[in-house]
DNA sequence: TCCCGTTTAAAACATACGTTTAGATAAGGT
DNA sequence: ACCTTATCTAAACGTATGTTTTAAACGGGA
C-alpha cells in the first residue's frame, strides 16, 4: 500500500527542486504552475498551498539556498586567512579572488549536489523584477564588505570605491561564465572547449587577477 | 482629417520601438502582443501581419539594429589601426579593446538615439532560447575574428583560444555593466556612483586590459 | 471512536493569451 | 471607373493561465 499521502514536506521539497530547474532555464512567466505541479507529480493547487502564490514560490526557491555560496566564500576566506597568518604573511590577492568565485564556479560543474540548477536559476533571478533582486543584492553585499579589509590589506593604495568596481566587474565576469559557458565554443570557433571545473575556475580567477 | 491609415512603414516601426522598449525590460513570455500593441496604438492584429508572429517580432526587433554595434566596432579598430600605421607601431591592446567595448557602453548612455533600449534588450535576449541566439552570436563571431590578428600581433606569446577565453571573460564584464550599472551604488553600500560615459568606459577598459 | 488539523484531490472561475478570420477602408495603377 | 494591393479594424477562436473553492482522505491524539 504506497502513502502517497501526508508527505507534505517531501511534496513541498519536491516542487522546489522541479521549479529550481525550471526556473533555471526560463523566465518567470514562461514557466507555469501547471507545468511545476505535473512534474513534480503533486496538485495543481499545492504551490499556492504551500506558497501561497507562483511568486512565492519563486522566492522560496532563492531563500532555500540562498546563504550557502555566500557562507562557503567566508569560509574559503578564513582559511586562506589562517593559513597565511601561520605563514607570516598577508592573504594574497589570488587567494581572496579565489574564495570569491570557487563556490559558484565549483558547484556550476557540481551537477550531483543539484547546486548547477541553483547557480543558474540565480544569474536568471537577477533579471526577474518578481524576486526583488535589491534586496537579494544587499546579503551579499554583506559578503563583499568582509573582504574589503583584506584587498586594502594587500592594495592600500586602491580607494575603497575602486575596489567595489573591480569586484563589480568580477562579477560581470563570474555571471557570465554562468549564463554563457557553454557558448563558449560557439563563441571561438571551436577553438576553445570547456574544460574541468578547476581549469574553468582558474581562467576565470586568473582574468580577475590581473583586472584588478 | 487625421490620416491613420495607410502608414505601414510607420505602424511597423512604432510596433518595434515599442517592443524593443518591452523586451528589454522584461521577459519575452511577460510582454504580451496586446500590451505592445496598445501601446504603439495599432491593432492588436498588427503584430501577426507585420511580423507573422510573436516571436517574429521578437527577433525583428533584434535585425533592426544587430549590424550596428559590430560594424561601429570594426569602424574604430580601423580608425585606430590606420593611426597606428602612420605612427609606425601597433595597435595599442588599449585600443583594441576600447573598440570593441565603447560603442555598446557609450550607447548604453546614449537615451537620445533610442541605443540604450536595444542594448539591453540584446542583453537579456541573450538568455531567451525564443530569438536562437546561437545563431546572433556567430555574427559576433565574424568581428572578433577580425580582431584576432590584431591581439596576435602584439600578444604573440598568445594562442589563439588564449585570446578567445579573454575575449569571452571581456564580454562578461560588458554585459554585466550594461545589465546591472544601476546597482553598482547598492552594490558598493553606496560608495560608488555611475558617473559619465566616459568614467565608465574607462573604468570597464581598463580592467580588461589588465585582465588580458 | 470521534474530532481536528493537515494534506490531497477535482473542478470551476475568471482572465489573459497568441492567433485567425472576414470584412472594411484607402491608395495607386490602368 | 475598375481592379489590385496594402493596411487597418473588430470580433471571435481555442487554449492556457494563476487562483479559488469545495470536499474528500488521511493520521494522530483525546
Amino acid at each position: 500500500m504506497k502513502t502517497k499521502k501526508h508527505l507534505g514536506q517531501d511534496a513541498r521539497e519536491r516542487i522546489l527542486d522541479v521549479a529550481e530547474e525550471l526556473f533555471a532555464n526560463g523566465s518567470f512567466a514562461s514557466v507555469s504552475v501547471r507545468t511545476v505541479t505535473s512534474k513534480a507529480d503533486v496538485n495543481l493547487s499545492a504551490v499556492n498551498y504551500y506558497f501561497g502564490s507562483k511568486q512565492g514560490l519563486f522566492q522560496a526557491v532563492y531563500i532555500r539556498r540562498a546563504a550557502l555560496v555566500n557562507n562557503e566564500r567566508l569560509h574559503l576566506l578564513h582559511v586562506a586567512s589562517d593559513k597565511a597568518q601561520a605563514e607570516g604573511r598577508d592573504a594574497s590577492l589570488k587567494e581572496l579572488i579565489s574564495a570569491l568565485l570557487t563556490p559558484p564556479v565549483f558547484w556550476l560543474f557540481d551537477e550531483e549536489k543539484g547546486f548547477s540548477v541553483y547557480i543558474r536559476f540565480l544569474a536568471r533571478a537577477y533579471l526577474e523584477d518578481v524576486s526583488d533582486m535589491d534586496n537579494v543584492l544587499k546579503r551579499e553585499v554583506y559578503v563583499f564588505e568582509k573582504f574589503i579589509p583584506y584587498f586594502q590589506k594587500i592594495m592600500p593604495k586602491l580607494s575603497e570605491e575602486d575596489i567595489y568596481w573591480r569586484i563589480y566587474f568580477m562579477m560581470g565576469a563570474l555571471h557570465h561564465t554562468i549564463n554563457h559557458l557553454h557558448r563558449i565554443n560557439l563563441l571561438s570557433n571551436d577553438s576553445c572547449k570547456v574544460g574541468s571545473r578547476e581549469e574553468t575556475r582558474d581562467r576565470v580567477v586568473e582574468f580577475c587577477c590581473k583586472g584588478f
